[in-house]
DNA sequence: ACAGTTTGCGCAGACGCTTGCGCCGGTCGA
DNA sequence: TCGACCGGCGCAAGCGTCTGCGCAAACTGT
């Protein structure tokens, strides 16, 4: 039943040997045309399929990239995924899945079931309780190579491929400013997460460089989306002359939009809203919200190129790519009169 | 360097032969305790690390699940992967995940690349342009189960899981009719998915069950999301009487949501908003919206067991699972009173 | 006609691991 | 004391594929 057909049936069939008919069918020159045609006529007829697991045990490579994701949130992870898979399959690989739910445990445990697999790369996104990198010393002492995307922390023994999460708070906050919103509410996530303090410290770096005060009191911490509401609540009372809102991520932003909408808040009249988001969830919220874009289909097909490479040329060369976000403006930021008297 | 310590090189190192290295590591009964310690403390020293894919030449298995999928869209498909994932991970398979990208010769070639692999089952969401399910054959000549998910077509001869699509249709309509809305419009998907039509069939039934007329006209037909504004608007246009659109999507949800938004159509005191749904995006619109409920991951999770069910068991009987969805009721519909007069 | 080259194919070993069977020395019961 | 038994281990084959090498036949040129 289950019982493949395989190079030895063939051989047997033809009176050939395996190592002819192995030869056929890789169409390698030392095989005459005739005799290839009749094998591959046969192997048709049997209905051969080939093995891959046993070719690798020769061949020192298995064609499998392993991704590990903290969770398979809405928003970015997917298109990421996407990116990736698209790059993947067209370079003949195949990528395998594996989420560690944020849990260093799980992340040490499958990035080791990686080498028993013997996949040939590994595409990481760092779980919330990761605080180092020793974990991945395994897959060096495999060969194999990793890159770090999306959520990474510093390293220089690995190459990682984010945004430059500090430069892209930095902007948000210049550009809110710069349309006049200098009382503006930044909602960011989980402070376990580096891309949280990064964008956090880049959207205060962004207000200091203008000049603007900008308090602990206008940071929103969300870990949960359900705590949003209070926190957002709280701030809107401590500033009530805030005249936008910043939300460092889609999933925030569409919570806080749904918040806003439901307290009556008209965007961008009495409070304008922008974020940093994939690309998808700003148009089909109202009005449309500008935001700086971090596509991650282009995340993904990158990183998955990069690690290729690494793959493929035996390169171990360490990079830290940054990709570049591109401001796309829509209808939430509106543009204020900058109030005649500075604070600060 | 990338040269992977062997139970040979184990062996040598402590004079055992590699089956008793083998058994040692395996914990079986017959090799001494202080012989399994000893091996036990080689391989940690030397950082044995086993290779799954030789192992799998005896075993016959390969503990790979392949899943394909037409497309990462944004709502259904991530949290279904979401779901399918613990339970493959919890009972130690691995998922690897293709995209078909919606072409059947995309599905054929990775249906067969899945054999090449020596996957132990194969979760298919089918493609739009898949009418038939000749392309499995090679499945189940390799003996491979196969399980098909969410999008599939008519067969007698595969496990299929679903939601009773026509019937929730049905369902959606009904609810609408009881609430008094008897003018709806209905937003639809591609016409070449089956689902769609269930949907659409349903929902037409549904008014037929309650002797409410719903004519073509009130079918908007959404291939592509840019498309939806117009149609909408000749939609409504139509039929400026509706009271209440319904939408068999997330993603035909959220842009609805937001053209009618932008339309400043007042929801549910315009018109009234229902829809079918994976139960996030219903969170962050707002009002939130009334739904039925048709969870990914559910339906990931019973599929994952079910196929693992397959896998283990050898088991080939063939189902037809028909996933619950359960209605929640948010603030997206309101209660009219029927009109008097009943049309027809 | 003969040495040299080419063409076409088979032999056998290797990849890393598992497992049925058999072997040896020691222990137990009568 | 002797046979039966068992604990502990090695032998070797095999999973399906690839490939370096060798070999025979056919062909080349002189």
């Amino acid at each position: 039943m289950g019982n493949r057909v395989t190079l030895k049936d063939i051989a047997g069939k033809l009176g050939l040997s395996t190592a002819t008919v192995s030869r056929a069918l890789a169409d390698h020159p030392d095989i005459s045309g005739a005799t290839k045609q009749q094998v591959r006529d046969v192997a048709q007829a049997m209905s051969y399929i080939p093995n891959y697991r046993a070719r690798y045990m020769r061949a020192k490579h298995s064609r499998l990239i392993a991704l590990i994701v903290p969770e398979m949130n809405t928003f970015f992870v997917p298109s990421m995924i996407s990116g990736i898979n698209h790059v993947v399959q067209q370079n003949d690989y195949s990528l395998i899945v594996f989420q560690s739910d944020n849990s260093i445990v799980q992340e040490r445990r499958l990035v080791e079931y990686c080498t028993h697999l013997s996949a040939d790369g590994v595409l990481l996104v760092l779980s919330s309780e990761t605080t180092n990198l020793q974990h991945l010393e395994i897959l060096r002492d495999c060969g194999i190579p990793v890159v770090l995307l999306d959520r990474t922390i510093e390293t220089e023994k690995h190459t990682t491929i984010t945004i430059d999460d500090q430069e892209v708070g930095r902007q948000a906050a210049a550009y809110l400013i710069d349309h006049g919103h200098t009382r503006a509410l930044g909602v960011f996530g989980d402070r376990r997460q580096r891309i949280s303090e990064l964008r956090l410290n880049g959207f205060c770096r962004g207000h200091a460089d203008r000049g603007t005060v900008f308090t602990d009191t206008q940071v929103l911490r969300v870990t949960l989306v359900s705590e949003l509401e209070d926190v957002l609540d709280r701030g809107l009372a401590l500033h009530p002359d805030t005249t936008a809102i910043f939300t460092m991520t889609d999933e925030l932003l569409v919570h806080t939009h749904h918040l806003l909408c439901k307290r009556g808040v008209r965007i961008p009249d009495d409070i304008s809203l922008f974020a940093i988001s994939d690309g998808q969830a700003p148009f089909f919220l109202n009005p449309n919200i500008t935001h700086l874009r971090h596509s991650g289909v282009e995340v993904g097909e990158r990183t998955a190129h990069i690690l290729i490479g690494m793959i493929e040329h035996n390169s171990d060369v360490v990079m830290d790519v940054r990709i570049r976000t591109t401001l796309v403006e829509l209808g939430s930021v509106a543009t204020r009169a900058r109030p005649l008297a500075l604070t600060r």
